[in-house]
RNA sequence: GCCCCCAUCGUCUAGAGGCCUAGGACAACACCCUUUCACGGUGUAGACAGCGAUUCGAAUUCGCUUGGGGGUACCA
C-alpha cells in the first residue's frame, strides 16, 4: 500500500452529525500523520432521503471544523466524480462482471416472498438468512419471471466467494484499531448489490468507490463491522486490492442510547448555533477515544495530528458528556482576541439596540462580561442592564437586597456622594473603594453587601460584571437615575 | 432469537505482569483569592463489573458469567 488515502463518506440525509465529524477527524488526522490524502465523498444513493441543503451543511460544517479535504465533489480530483449519484453509470459494469464470474445472481423474489421467509425464520426462532432460492434458476425460469413483469435484483453469492478465497467459512481481518475480527460467513446471507430499480446498494457502491478511488484505509464507526465482511468478499471477487479497515467505538448519549435530537444538539451546526466554538468541538471530540501523550488536553488539530497513532485509539464506546465540552468551550472563548469576540457575539445580541453604545463602550462591555461565558450565547442574558434607561429588577434582588434598610441607606449615601464624582474608571475605582471602606468602618457593613445594594439598583441583579466598568459604560446620568429610582 | 464488538472513578481517559496503597482532566464538595457571579489557586471524595484459571506476582494474560453497544433491509 503505497500512498495513504482515506475518506469520509457521509450520506446527506441530515446535517453533519457530531459522530460523523469525529470519524472525519480521525480520518483527517491519520492522513495528516502519514502524509496522505483526505477525501470527501457524498453517498446519496438513496435519493428519497437526500437533499441539497444537507449537502451544503456537510460541506460548511467540515470546513468550519478545519477538516479540509484534498479531493471531493467541489474541488474534484483524479478519481471523480465524488458524488455517488453521479457515478451510477459506473456500477453496472461491475455488477455484470460479478454476474459473469458467477459471484452474483439474479433474484426475482418479491418483497412479500422475502417477508414470508423472514417471518418463518422468526417463528422457528432461527436466524434469518436468504434462502438462495433464486441461485440456480434456469434461463427458461428467468425468462418466464421476466415476462410476468418481474424485475430482478442482483444478489452477491457469499458462499461462493468465501470458498474461492478462503479455507473455511470463517472470514478474518486485522482491524487497525480493534485487532483481529472474525465472522462466520454462513450467517451473512446473500445480500442485494443492485436493487430491482437498477440502483446499487450501499455495500456494493462503497466497495466500487473505495477501490476506484484507491482508498488505502477505511476508518469508520463500528456499526460497519458486519458490513466489512461483505465488502471484503466483493473486493476479492472483483480482484481489487482489499484496503485496511479500522473501526471506531460509537458516541453515546449520557443515557447510553444513541446520541439523538432529544439529548440536545447532535449536528455540528446545531452546536455552533448554540454558541459552541468549532475549535472546542473538534478538540473535545478528539478526546473521545484518543488521549495526548503529554497529558495536555487543549490542542489544535495540527498538534493532535503530530501525536496521533491510530492503533492507540480506544476501541470502546464513549459517552458524550456536555459538561466537559462546555468547560473546554469556555476555555477557548477566553483566548479569542477582543475584536474578534466582539464580532462573534453580535449574533447573540440582536435583541438589544447596539447603537446605544459607542464602539468603545461595546468593547468595554465585552471585556467585562466575557469571563464567565461558557457558550457564546450566554452573552444574551448577561448584558440586558447595559441597554435602555430603566432596568428590570429581578424579584429576588428586590426582596432580598433592595427592600432591606441597609440597602436603602447605602443607596441614599451613594447617590449623594456619587453626584460629585468624576466619572472615569480610575476615579470610580478609588471612590468605590473608599465608599466600601466607609460603610465597613462606620457601620460594619460587609463590602459585598454594600456593593450588592448598588449593583441591584443599577443592574437589577446581584451578580454580574465588574461594577466600575458597568458604571463607566452606563455613564453618570443613567447610573444615578437608576440608583435614585431604587430608593423608596 | 442469532451474530459481532466492548468493559479502570459519575464522564473522558493513563495504564501493554512487578514502577499501581491505580495517575490526569471534566463534573461534585471544601477552602483561599475577591465588589457579586465567574476565573484562578489549594485540597477532599471517587474506579480496576463478578467468578475462576495461569503466575512467585494480574487492572494488565486466558475462560465463563453479567452488563452495555452494534448488526441482522431491494437504508446508508
Amino acid at each position: 500500500m503505497s500512498e495513504v488515502r482515506v475518506r469520509i463518506a457521509p450520506s446527506p440525509s441530515g446535517n453533519l452529525h457530531i459522530g460523523t465529524a469525529r470519524t472525519a477527524l480521525f480520518n483527517y488526522l491519520f492522513a495528516k500523520k502519514n502524509n496522505g490524502k483526505f477525501i470527501l465523498r457524498i453517498e446519496d444513493t438513496d435519493a428519497d432521503r437526500t437533499s441539497q441543503e444537507y449537502i451544503d451543511n456537510i460541506f460548511d460544517s467540515l470546513k468550519a471544523l478545519g477538516l479540509n479535504w484534498d479531493e471531493g465533489p467541489d474541488v474534484g480530483g483524479p478519481y471523480g466524480p465524488y458524488t455517488q449519484s453521479e457515478r451510477f453509470d459506473i456500477y453496472p459494469k461491475y455488477v455484470q462482471k460479478l454476474l459473469d464470474s458467477g459471484f452474483a445472481y439474479e433474484c426475482f423474489c418479491t418483497p412479500e416472498e422475502l417477508e414470508q421467509e423472514k417471518q418463518e425464520a422468526t417463528e422457528a426462532k432461527r436466524a434469518y438468512v436468504y434462502s438462495k432460492k433464486c441461485e440456480n434458476l434456469t434461463e427458461e425460469q428467468k425468462a418466464k419471471l421476466r415476462s410476468e413483469g418481474r424485475k430482478p435484483a442482483i444478489r452477491f453469492n457469499i458462499a461462493k466467494a468465501q470458498k474461492a478465497f478462503h479455507d473455511s467459512s470463517i472470514l478474518e481481518f486485522d482491524d487497525i484499531v480493534k485487532g483481529k475480527l472474525h465472522m462466520d460467513t454462513n450467517l451473512l446471507g446473500d445480500f442485494v448489490i443492485q436493487k430491482s430499480n437498477g440502483a446499487p446498494t450501499y455495500n456494493f457502491a462503497v466497495v466500487i468507490d473505495d477501490a476506484l478511488m484507491k482508498i488505502s484505509h477505511v476508518i469508520r464507526g463500528e456499526d460497519h463491522i458486519s458490513n466489512t465482511y461483505k465488502q471484503i468478499l466483493i473486493f476479492e471477487a472483483l480482484g481489487f486490492e482489499v484496503p485496511k479497515f479500522g473501526h471506531l467505538g460509537m458516541i453515546l448519549a449520557p443515557d447510553r442510547s444513541k446520541l439523538s435530537k432529544r439529548h440536545g444538539a447532535t449536528a455540528v451546526s446545531d452546536f455552533v448555533k448554540q454558541g459552541y466554538l468549532t475549535d472546542a468541538l473538534i478538540n473535545f471530540v478528539a478526546l473521545l477515544g484518543w488521549s495526548p501523550s503529554d497529558g495536555e488536553e487543549i490542542k489544535t488539530v495540527d498538534q493532535i495530528a503530530q501525536d496521533f497513532r491510530i492503533g492507540e485509539i480506544s476501541s470502546s464506546n464513549s459517552i458524550f458528556e456536555y459538561d466537559k465540552l462546555k468547560w473546554m468551550n469556555g476555555h477557548y472563548i477566553k483566548q479569542i482576541p477582543i475584536e474578534q469576540l466582539k464580532q462573534m457575539l453580535k449574533p447573540y445580541l440582536t435583541k438589544y439596540d447596539l447603537t446605544e453604545l459607542t464602539d468603545e463602550q461595546y468593547t468595554k462591555m465585552v471585556e467585562i462580561t466575557r469571563e464567565p461565558l461558557t457558550l457564546l450565547s450566554d452573552i444574551t442574558d448577561a448584558v440586558p442592564y447595559f441597554f435602555g434607561k430603566d432596568v428590570q429588577i429581578d424579584p429576588e434582588a428586590q426582596e432580598k437586597t433592595l427592600d432591606t434598610d441597609v440597602a436603602q441607606d447605602v443607596l441614599k449615601d451613594f447617590v449623594s456622594k456619587a453626584k460629585d464624582w468624576d466619572w472615569n474608571e480610575e476615579n470610580l475605582h478609588e471612590k468605590l473603594a473608599d465608599f466600601r471602606a466607609f460603610w465597613k468602618e462606620s457601620v460594619g457593613i460587609k463590602p459585598k453587601v454594600t456593593m450588592w445594594a448598588i449593583r441591584a439598583a443599577i443592574t437589577g441583579r446581584t451578580c454580574g460584571a465588574d461594577m466600575v466598568g458597568i458604571l463607566e459604560i452606563l455613564g453618570k446620568e443613567k447610573s444615578l437615575y437608576r440608583a435614585n429610582k431604587a430608593i423608596k
